[in-house]
DNA sequence: AACGTTGGCGTCAACGTTGACGTCAACGAT
DNA sequence: ATCGTTGACGTCAACGTTGACGCCAACGTT
């Protein structure tokens, strides 16, 4: 035959019903042990393989999970998205995946298609200003799992790091090690309710009292290059700037290299502290010091949540957090 | 109602046929202009989108595309994936992702997952031994685009860059700098018929004669640590080393790490020269020169080519070769 | 007036699988 | 012998959409 067999084909070839060859693919039990022998000959024989898009049109179910982010060059991404697969193929199941580019259309888009191919669920880290989208597809019925940001929505459920404890972290971190001057450089995307590492880093400050400076602050995109025009933006801000907290690795990788640009060493005369932990952070000299997020850990809860909503969907979820902790290497 | 409206409920209020709904949704012509403006108030008021998996069940297309790579995590790929899913997307395809670990018993699992949700399409870099498997589905009418290898089958086309030429670049360039001891780092999983840097490496050696010593050779895995060991391994067979060249960005910088730490200056002592051109290698110290391979140009080129198969397949295809360059920085 | 053409529809039957329910022979209990 | 139960099947009708083909009124030509 010149098309690829279907359970009509297995049954004609065996004998019994479609339904028949159905029940032994999918080990629902009431058939004889001879029959299944038979089914599973011919299967072997005709190279059968399910149908999942006919599957999907009854089932609702598609075996397919969506993983949707900013952008896939940033090097936190790829390590997650690499655990979520890997997790998601002990399920049995495919990942899309697509990058938003961090824009709120952009996320729509993705999500229709993804709601027009039944994904069982998503797991996205949604753009700025997209809770209305994203509660509504929760609302319609697509499992949802948000990373770093709270939804409340049926069907949707939130795994986020503890960044404010981060923040705090890299404050003592800094004040310990005698810096005084210091800024924190956040995302350009982020609104100010998201800011999470900003928020108690400058509470910390606030707890230690002493004689620091009241911090300054500064936005950049989540790039090397972005980093080096926070840096910059700080500096502008306080010339004796003398510690810098930044909101992801590259950014602070930037702020590192316009320091050295500018001529002041790391960590002698300005101490850098990233947040992510990305595999960069430690071949850079300096070597970062930096927040961990430990995507693994973030990948396994993803991926754990997003199965608990397909299974048992409409439950109310609380927000899983994962803690943080710092690893001190020779940036501050 | 509580499920997703249908074509039939948009032809139940406006008073027509399914079918006709479908003409407009498709813009196939064959309605009034009056029908449309009517099924398309009743599109928007109902919220109807086209359910793609029965779409797909009838015209065997799902406007997908598959990406099937070896690690998310070598940096080149998001870079790639990037590319690949902004050209889908233009093209109104959603993109599948999976990752094989360079093993041909995962990418036969993803291969036949992609396959039972008929996508459109494969964009594949090949698992070691896997061009059987590949055949096969070529065979079975699946459009595949194979990167960065040769296969020769119905339905597969092939996009590659010139590493040879990238190899004899990098040959030359260590010569001209001087160098006459020199080692080659190839990946651990390429069969000898797959080391065209190598030979590229090893010919440019060859015809250039002079003073400079037969190469030697080293395997390693595609990361920074395994870029170490190669490093050992080559030092091992020639002490006095003062050229390498690597396969790709992450080795070269594992051995300009491990030539360090072994208290040999970059390029001062041995000049190292890498191959991809990822972000990281202008950030390092030194920053790397490198064979540059541009990831816009083989998404493009790739997307581009599986379009072609797509919508002609079972045509013969000659095999699309990408130029490369060398970008002269500091470690070589 | 009759005939051929054609636009704007509609009907029908898939596509491959599965949920809901039906049939029937074999078996144990009475 | 009769009856109720049950395992091992089978039948039927979707699921939502589309390809193939049919119908018919309107129109132009003869």
């Amino acid at each position: 035959m010149d098309r690829e067999a279907t359970l009509h084909d297995v049954a004609g070839k065996v004998g019994v019903s479609p339904r028949t060859v159905s029940r032994v693919v999918n080990d629902e039990g009431g058939y004889s042990p001879e029959t299944r022998k038979k089914v599973l000959a011919a299967i072997e024989e005709l190279r059968y393989r399910p149908n999942m898009v006919a599957r999907a049109l009854i089932t609702k179910r598609s075996g397919t999970v969506g993983l949707v982010g900013g952008d896939m060059t940033d090097p936190f991404f790829p390590a997650l998205a690499e655990g979520i697969q890997h997790r998601a193929r002990e399920a049995g199941q495919t990942m899309f995946f697509a990058s938003t580019g961090s824009d709120p259309d952009r996320q729509a888009e993705v999500l229709r298609s993804f709601w027009a191919r039944a994904v069982d669920g998503v797991i996205v880290f949604p753009a700025l200003d997209s809770i209305d989208q994203l509660t509504d597809y929760g609302r319609r019925g697509l499992p949802i799992v948000v990373v770093d940001d709270l939804v409340e929505a049926p069907n949707v459920a939130c795994v986020l790091f503890d960044l404010p404890e981060g923040g705090r972290l890299a404050a003592r971190h800094l004040l310990s090690a005698g810096r005084r001057r210091m800024g924190v450089i956040s995302a350009t995307v982020s609104p100010p309710r998201r800011r999470h590492r900003e928020r108690g880093f400058l509470a910390a400050l606030t707890e230690a009292r002493g004689d620091h400076l009241p911090a300054v602050t500064a936005e950049a995109d989540p790039t090397v290059r972005g980093g080096e025009a926070g840096f910059a933006e700080l500096l502008s801000l306080m010339p004796d700037l003398d510690g810098i907290f930044a909101y992801n690795d590259l950014v602070a990788i930037g702020a590192m290299r316009a320091a050295a640009a500018s001529g002041r060493r790391v960590p002698d005369d300005i101490a850098v502290v990233g947040c992510d932990d990305i595999e960069m952070s430690t071949y850079i000299t300096p070597a970062l010091t930096t927040i961990r997020l430990d995507r693994g850990r973030l990948s396994n809860e993803a991926v754990a949540a997003l199965g608990d909503l397909i299974d048992a969907p409409a439950q109310r979820r609380q927000p899983v957090v994962l803690p943080v902790e710092l690893v001190a290497r020779e940036s501050a």
